[in-house]
RNA sequence: GGAGAGAUGGCCGAGUGGCUUAAGGCGCACGCUUGGAAAGCGUGUGUACGUUAACAGCGUACCGUGGGUUCGAAUCCCACUCUCUCCGCCA
């Protein structure tokens, strides 16, 4: 959500926001709507103003046992204008939020301008693509063949897109939570356990509702929602909150199983781990003050980047364009590691400075030094995904006999297992 | 799942229709006092929206949330949410 200060001062600056984001809202209606409140604001509040002026006198001419009922007869008149104005705002107010809500983030000046991910920027690449004198197999393949990974018995249990992760599979998906927990704790990130299951307010201040409802699990009988990801309930740690500036940055970290319906994404990456109804993922949470945000972005995207780094994979690190970044996002970086088993880089983070988006959804704010409120920032990125770096560990660390080594950073997550070979 | 009790400012707590622009206390800030401090005394102490150059004034709203009754609601009525206690069930 922005300022509707910044909505009305800025309306071109947003304009063109929105043209470059491919975005399609009625922003003038939101305009009209926003200067037919003020007006019906002024009106109601005069009107308010002279029944409580005149409810003063009623009480004085009723103590001192005087005729009041002339007053009392004016006084229902007013009121009835009063309710009617009253309902007319209210019904303003609900149009004005609704419009509101659908509004996207103004993207940051840096991110590039272009419609999709073609025109997304490459800022860097760390390590190399592993070399292999024998063509190196998808994930899938390689964990069927290492009896770790089962997708037939998945759809069994549940359908498509779900996952059967067996014995020593199991062990190292169990060691990255581990040990990327470890890592974020280690850079100051403080470990919390949250709710899985969170209300519809939740997800209203991180972004995800109203206008996402379809990618989300939703319990039938109850206003419950499966969590997409640990970003939901950490963010909303603090909704509501005014937190003091000296308490500011506050970093978090969870680990957290997520859900999500992949609806409208048939056909793309029905093979493997990559998309999945149910997946596991460590995630980070800054808060922030405003004029820290932009280094603290930069701050978590290098812690994110420095897992990759110990475990030895491949990645590059992209900024998505205006056209492919999310609702919420001022910028957004995607780290993308290699997977030589599909001679192709792949999303595994995906680094997001909101600004103050969804801290005025979440009303989020902070006291600053001078007594002053301010909405604070919040950022997120992953830290790391479970099944993805899995299936980098298996297609980048494969070798001819079909075993996977393990990287030497997991060793001591796996009792000392340094490779996991067929039976 | 059943029964009962609650929800008031940063915190505690009074308040059953108009003298409440929410008493009183604690905390906090500033001032007086002091060699300095404590104590004491005094003053102040929320948020949002509207208006505005203004984080100055003025206005409106807010006593868990949403409705209703009334000229007027923290106070009366209805629904809901959450918390606590006890019973049942359960890892």
């Amino acid at each position: 959500m922005l300022s509707r200060e910044y909505l009305r001062e800025h309306a071109d600056d947003y304009r063109v926001a929105l043209k470059n984001r491919g975005a399609k809202v009625d922003f003038d209606r939101f305009l009209a709507i926003d200067a037919d409140r003020r007006t019906t604001i002024s009106r109601v509040e005069a009107l308010k103003n002279q029944r409580n002026v005149a409810s003063q006198e009623i009480a004085t001419l009723k103590k001192n046992k005087q005729d009041a009922s002339a007053q009392i007869d004016a006084m229902k008149r007013v009121g009835d204008e009063i309710r009617a104005l009253d309902e007319r705002l209210t019904a303003i107010e609900e149009e004005l939020q609704a419009l509101e809500l659908g509004l996207p983030n103004a993207p940051h000046e840096s991110v590039p301008v272009g419609a999709d991910e073609t025109a997304n920027r490459v800022e860097r690449t760390w390590g190399e693509k592993p070399k292999f004198d024998f063509t190196p197999k998808p994930h899938w393949d390689i964990g069927e063949a290492l009896g770790i990974l089962d997708f037939d018995r998945a759809a069994k249990i549940s359908g498509a897109r779900f996952s059967l992760i067996l014995g020593a599979g199991a062990r190292l998906n169990r060691a990255l939570i581990d040990f990327f927990l470890d890592q974020n704790t280690e850079r100051g990130y403080k470990e919390v356990v949250p709710p899985y299951i969170v209300n519809a307010d939740s997800l209203r201040a991180t972004g995800q509702l109203p206008k996402f409802e379809e990618d989300l699990f939703k319990l039938t009988d109850r206003d419950f929602y499966l969590i997409p990801t640990a970003e939901v309930p950490v963010t909303n740690i603090h909704r509501d909150e005014i937190l003091d500036a000296s308490s500011l940055p506050r970093f978090y970290t969870a680990y957290s199983p997520c859900f999500r319906s992949e609806a409208g994404s048939y056909g793309k990456d029905t093979r493997g781990l990559i998309r999945q109804h149910q997946f596991e993922k460590v995630e980070i949470v800054k808060f922030t003050t405003p004029e820290n945000s932009w280094p603290e972005h930069e701050r978590m995207t290098a812690d994110a980047e420095s897992i990759l780094k110990e475990l030895g994979l491949h990645y590059r690190v992209v900024t998505l364009s205006t056209g492919d970044m999310g609702f919420g996002s001022a910028k957004t970086y995607d780290i993308e590691v290699w997977l030589a088993g599909q001679n192709t880089y792949r999303e595994i983070a995906s680094s997001t400075n909101f600004t103050d988006f969804q801290a005025r959804r979440a009303n989020i704010r902070y006291r600053t030094a001078d007594k002053k409120i301010a909405f604070v920032h919040t950022l997120n990125s992953s830290a790391l995904p479970v099944g993805r770096t899995l299936v980098a560990i298996l297609e980048n660390f494969q070798d001819a006999e079909g075993s996977v080594h393990i990287p030497p950073a997991l060793q001591p997550y796996m009792k000392g297992l340094t490779r996991i070979s067929a039976p």
